[in-house]
DNA sequence: AGCAAGTGATTATACGTATAACCAAAACGT
DNA sequence: ACGTTTTGGTTATACGTATAATCACTTGCT
C-alpha cells in the first residue's frame, strides 16, 4: 500500500442504503479515484492491476453499490437523458415511438423522459425550460405546432441540444426529421387497389387534426394524377377532426343513394385507421358490404386494425422504428458534439393487406 | 457591500450557454448562496432585501439562467424523477396512465422517466438497477409478473423508494396499489344488461394476457351468482391471448347454430374492448345483428371504442386518474419520508353506453 | 551504474447547488 | 451608553463522481 488514504470516516448521516465509491475504496484500501476508474469500465486513463480490479468489482457487488447518476451527470456535464415532448402522449402512435426510442436509449445507457404538454394550451415555455434544466442530451419532438417549435428552437440552441422531429412535416433546416414514407405507403396502397380493379377512389382525412393528414391528402391527389385517375372533388372528404359524429355525415353524404351507382367511389384511402373504421361503419349502415361493395384502406396499423370489422387493410407506419432512428440520431449527436444538421431520415412504410379490400365489382 | 466576494473568475472552458448561479452572483455583486436563496423561492432561511431579490431575478432572466437540475439533485440528494416500469409501454392503457402521472408530476416539479422492459424476457435486473442509479423518488409499476415484482422489491427497499402498482392485482402488504373498481364497473354493466331484459349472459376474456382478465372473470361469476342468474360453463370463454385468430373460433363455437336458440347467450360482457370487438365481429359473421340479436359490453374505453361498429358500450377505466393517483401517492411519500404503507386506492369506473347494447329479444 | 520507460496507483480539484453557521451593521429598547 | 434584536447578507462545506496531474516504485536498456 503506497500513499495514505485520507477519507473522512463515519459520515454519520448516511441516507438509506447509499453506498458510495468512497465506501468501496475504504473497504478495499484504495482511493476513490481508483474505484471510479475501475467501475467506469474504461481501460484508458489509469492502469489498475487485474487482481485489484477484481477485488473492487467484487466489493462493489457485495455492498450492493449502485452508481449515482446524479453525481455522474453533474461531474461529466452530461445527463444521459433524452426528453420526449408531444401533445399526444396518450395515443398509441406516440407511445410506440417512445418504446422504440427507449429501446436504443437504454442500450446506450440513456433514458427517456416524458415532458409535460397538457391541456388545450400547454405551457410550452415551462416545459421547454425544464428540458434545459435537466440538461437533456437531446429532444424527441412529436406533433408540435409551429409556434411551439420556434420556442423549442430558442430554448435548445443555446444549450446546443439536438432535436429530432418525428413525423412532423415543417420544413426545417436546423434539425433532424425522422418521418415515415407516406408517399411510398400511399403508392403501395393505390397500386393494391388498382390491381384489384378500382379506379373510382376517394380519400378521407381530418385536416385540422395534424399537418400529416393534409399532407397525405396532397400526396393522394398527386399519386392519382400520376396514375392518370380522375378524382372528382366530392371524392375527397376533408373533415375537421377525427370524430365519428363529424366524419359520418360526410361519408354518408357521399355514399347515400341518389345518384347513378357508377358515379360512386368503389374504394377509399384514408389518412388514418380510425377514419377508415368510421368510413366502413357508415358505408355498412347504408347497405354497402365491406369489402365486396367498397374497399377501405387505413393508415397507421394500430392494434385495433386487427380487431376491426372487417380486419383492416392498412398502410403500416413503423412507429417503433421512427423512435429508434430518432434516438439513434440524438445519441450520435451527443457523442460527436454534432451541432445537429438539417438532415432527414425517411423510414419505409409497408402495406398490410387484411380483409377490408377486395376486387372492384 | 460587506464581505469580499471571492469567485474564481474567467473559468474559460464554459460549456455552451451554461449560466450558473455564480455568474449571476458576480454580475449582481452578491454571493452565490444569496442567489440560491432567491432563486429557490423559499422565504425561509436567509433574508434578502426586496430590491436585491428583484435585481437577482432580473439578472437571471437577462442571462437566460436555467437552473441545473443535476447539481440540484446531487446537492439535495433527491432526483425529482419518478420511474415508470411496464412491459406494455406501447399500449394505450399504459400511455394514458403515464399522461395522468405526468400531469401531477410536472405540477410538482417532477418528471416521469420510462424504464426499459423490452422483448420476451426483459432484463429486469438491469432495468431496476437503473432505477436505483437514477435515485428515482418513486416507481410507477404496471403489468409486472410476480418474479419481476420480487426483484423490484429487493432493489427498491434498500433505497426506500416507494412503489405504486397500477392495475396490478398481486396482494402486497409492502406497497401501494392503485386499481380501478372492476367489480363496480361490472356491476353497472350487468345492471344495464339486466335492465334491458338480458339474463343469458356470457363472458369473454383472455386469461394469460394479464391477471386482470382472470380476476374479471371471477368477479363476473360472482356477480351473476349474486343476481341469481345461472351461468352455464360454455358461456364463459377464456382464451389464451387477445388475438382474433384465437378468440374468433371460441366465440364461433358458442354462437354457431346447432342448438336451440333459447340456449344461446343474448349478451356478453368482456374483459377488454378488443375482445368485445372480436366478439361483435364473429357474431355478425354468423348472421347476428349487434345489438339487436346480441349485446356486447367492452372493458377499457379505448379511443377505438367510439369507432367500433357499432360504437361500443363499455366499462370505462379511468387510466389517467389511476396515473394521477399513483403519482400523487409517490410524491406524498417523497415529502413525508413515508415508508410506503400497504394501502390501496380504488378508482371508480363508469359505464359508457353506446350502441352495442340493446333490449333482449 | 544511470537513465528512460512503464506500472499502479494517489492527490487534488472541478462540477453547480443547497444549506448550516456565522457575521457586520443598523435599528431599537431601557 | 450599552446590550439585544433585526436585517441582510457572507463563508464554508457537503453531495458523489470524473479526470488531469502527479508520484513512488519497478523493470529494461545501454
Amino acid at each position: 500500500m503506497r500513499g495514505t488514504i485520507n477519507e473522512k470516516i463515519g459520515s454519520g448521516g448516511e441516507r438509506a442504503g447509499m453506498v458510495t465509491m468512497s465506501d468501496i475504496a475504504r473497504r478495499v484500501g484504495v482511493s476513490q479515484a481508483t474505484v471510479s476508474y475501475v467501475l467506469s469500465g474504461r481501460q484508458s486513463g489509469v492502469r489498475v492491476r487485474d487482481e485489484m480490479r477484481q477485488r473492487i468489482l467484487q466489493t462493489a457487488a457485495d455492498l450492493g453499490y449502485r452508481r449515482n447518476d446524479m453525481a455522474r451527470a453533474m461531474s461529466s456535464g452530461k445527463s444521459y437523458v433524452l426528453g420526449f415532448v408531444t401533445r399526444i402522449a396518450g395515443q398509441e402512435s406516440s407511445a410506440r415511438m417512445m418504446v422504440g426510442a427507449q429501446e436504443v436509449a437504454s442500450e446506450n445507457g440513456y433514458s427517456i423522459q416524458l415532458m409535460p404538454l397538457h391541456g388545450k394550451s400547454p405551457d410550452y415555455a415551462a416545459a421547454f425550460a425544464r428540458l434545459a434544466e435537466q440538461r437533456v442530451a437531446g429532444v424527441l419532438a412529436l406533433n408540435l405546432k409551429v409556434d411551439a417549435i420556434e420556442l423549442l428552437r430558442q430554448e435548445t440552441e443555446r444549450f446546443e441540444i439536438p432535436i429530432a422531429f418525428m413525423d412532423d412535416p415543417p420544413p426545417l433546416d436546423w434539425a433532424m426529421r425522422v418521418i415515415s414514407d407516406d408517399r411510398g405507403g400511399l403508392r403501395l396502397a393505390l397500386e393494391h387497389l388498382i390491381a384489384l380493379g378500382h379506379h373510382r377512389i376517394g380519400f378521407v382525412s381530418a385536416q385540422r387534426e395534424s399537418p400529416l393528414a393534409e399532407q397525405r391528402r396532397a400526396l393522394f391527389l398527386d399519386l392519382m394524377a400520376e396514375y392518370g385517375l380522375p378524382v372528382p372533388n366530392e371524392f375527397v372528404l376533408a373533415t375537421d377532426w377525427v370524430k365519428p359524429e363529424i366524419v359520418e355525415p360526410a361519408v354518408h353524404a357521399l355514399l347515400a343513394p341518389g345518384r347513378p351507382r357508377e358515379t360512386y367511389p368503389t374504394a377509399f384511402l384514408t389518412a388514418g385507421d380510425l377514419m377508415a373504421m368510421v368510413t366502413m361503419r357508415t358505408a355498412r349502415a347504408l347497405g354497402y358490404r365491406v369489402p365486396q361493395d367498397l374497399s377501405v384502406v387505413g393508415f397507421a396499423d394500430f392494434i385495433s386494425a386487427t380487431f376491426a370489422d372487417p380486419p383492416l387493410t392498412t398502410i403500416a407506419q413503423p412507429f417503433e422504428e421512427i423512435g429508434r432512428c430518432a434516438a439513434r440520431y440524438l445519441l450520435d449527436c451527443a457523442h460527436a458534439t454534432n451541432p445537429g444538421s438539417g438532415a432527414e431520415i425517411v423510414i419505409p412504410t409497408y402495406l398490410v393487406v387484411r380483409a377490408s379490400t377486395a376486387p372492384a365489382v
